[in-house]
DNA sequence: CTTAGAACCGGACGTTACGTCAGGATCAAG
DNA sequence: CTTGATCCTGACGTAACGTCCGGTTCTAAG
């Protein structure tokens, strides 16, 4: 008993062009055609569509639907448990994100006024993401906190801003040569670290103390991909003198 | 003071590709252009920049940025609050979905075991859904509801998928029709018009006490849209005879 | 003045999961 | 034989760019 596409599609609930696409995309090919090449699914067809069906209602997107119906070997638990975590991660931005925004103040804001107090709160935000990241055992001592103030308040504001769009290019920059396996030593590498030391500088202002007790926090609370940077940084640094 | 596009790019963290882009969108058009048709962006387009960055960070999309930048017009309060509602709109259906996917019992399931449990919570969060759409209030009696379950259990589960698949894509066409302006005498609508008492009738077995007591519940929580749909249906079920 | 490398240009394809035509072939019924 | 329903392939559109391409233009060094 074979199913015409239109057949299928009323029985399923989805449309016809899904399921060209379908076939398309090698998700689902039906088993068989008419001499006019008009498509024929099987019953055992209609059960892999239901199983599609089931999968794509949890999320799964179609790729690794069709990755795992062609190759079972995949571990459903694994698999399943892995798209949890996509789930949570997503969920986790959107609620921060819909949490800044209910704490915007909106009452009577401009445009301009409203610009201003999300460029703001992103500011804050990133300050206190650093900040949490750095963690809070080894802190600044006041004297050194009174210096930091001073530099912020010297360079400005809009050479803050530059800077800190400069950071993750740098690191996706030694991450890529990392990853390519570049020698520390490697003339690219080294130009790589004389940015960071640079960038390093512009925030201590070169006082090596602070520069101390950054590195020190730092050391303390990484991942271990950006120990691994850090290691090759160093090493790099250490070969420019 | 003008700037070409890297140093743009380097100043606000953004690639070149998207500012070309906004450029090719319409959202951000650089103020002029070098001889060699090279853009250059002058400080108050870095200032439109940053008030687009602003918006983007809160999850606009680059249309309704575009929209809001050049017709002013727009009432923020409003805007941000439509954007907060679509979001979490987003978030409930999130949250759902990933409860949903926790709540399964995963231990030592194989792929079809899987795919069956997910059919089977899916039909019942269907079940579920409806039963509160209808509302609690005007419920069957008990006479009733075994008739109900009888029906069920004669028509198959295949037939259940079949109708319910049936039922939003009905009402879809009916939406148009009303859309378009076409009366409600018109034979097509007259045509939707049977197959919406044809899966009615499926549903009830033709007991019209039973189709009354279904009417009254949805006529009670429905939105404004439903009910001019409802109308419409019943003013076309009226011309059958 | 020339030349190499950096920066720039427009154009086009890829990504996700289909919706929506367009133009033409096939099928069932009258 | 002619409709009307159903089917076919192909192609564009969606959101927001990333990536690659082949071809200018700019800039600094030689």
């Amino acid at each position: 008993m074979k199913l015409r596409i239109g057949e299928l599609a009323r029985r399923t609930g989805l449309t016809v062009r899904t399921l060209r696409h379908y076939d398309q995309i090698g998700l689902l090919t039906p088993s068989g055609r008419t001499e006019a090449e008009h498509r024929l699914y099987s019953e055992t067809d209609l059960r892999t569509l239901q199983q599609i069906q089931s999968l794509k209602a949890i999320g799964l997107p179609l790729g690794q639907i069709r990755a795992v119906l062609q190759d079972p070997g995949h571990d459903p638990q694994r698999v399943i448990a892995q798209h949890i975590r996509v789930l949570e991660e997503g969920l986790a931005r959107q609620r921060a994100l819909l949490e800044r925004l209910r704490r915007l103040d909106l009452a009577g804001a401009s445009w301009s006024d409203l610009t201003e107090v999300i460029g703001m709160s992103e500011k804050v935000e990133r300050m206190l993401d650093t900040a949490r990241r750095v963690g809070e055992q080894p802190r600044f001592d006041d004297e050194q906190m009174k210096y930091l103030e001073g530099r912020r308040a010297e360079v400005g504001e809009a050479r803050i801003q530059e800077v800190e769009a400069e950071w993750p290019r740098l690191m996706a920059e030694v991450l890529r040569e990392m990853a390519a396996g570049t020698p520390a030593s490697d003339p690219r590498v080294l130009d790589l670290a004389r940015r960071w030391r640079g960038l390093v500088a512009e925030f201590t202002g070169g006082r090596a103390d602070i520069g101390g007790t950054l590195n020190e926090s730092y050391r303390a609370n990484m991942t271990p991909e950006m120990q691994a940077m850090w290691s090759y940084i160093g090493e790099a640094l250490g070969h420019l003198q």
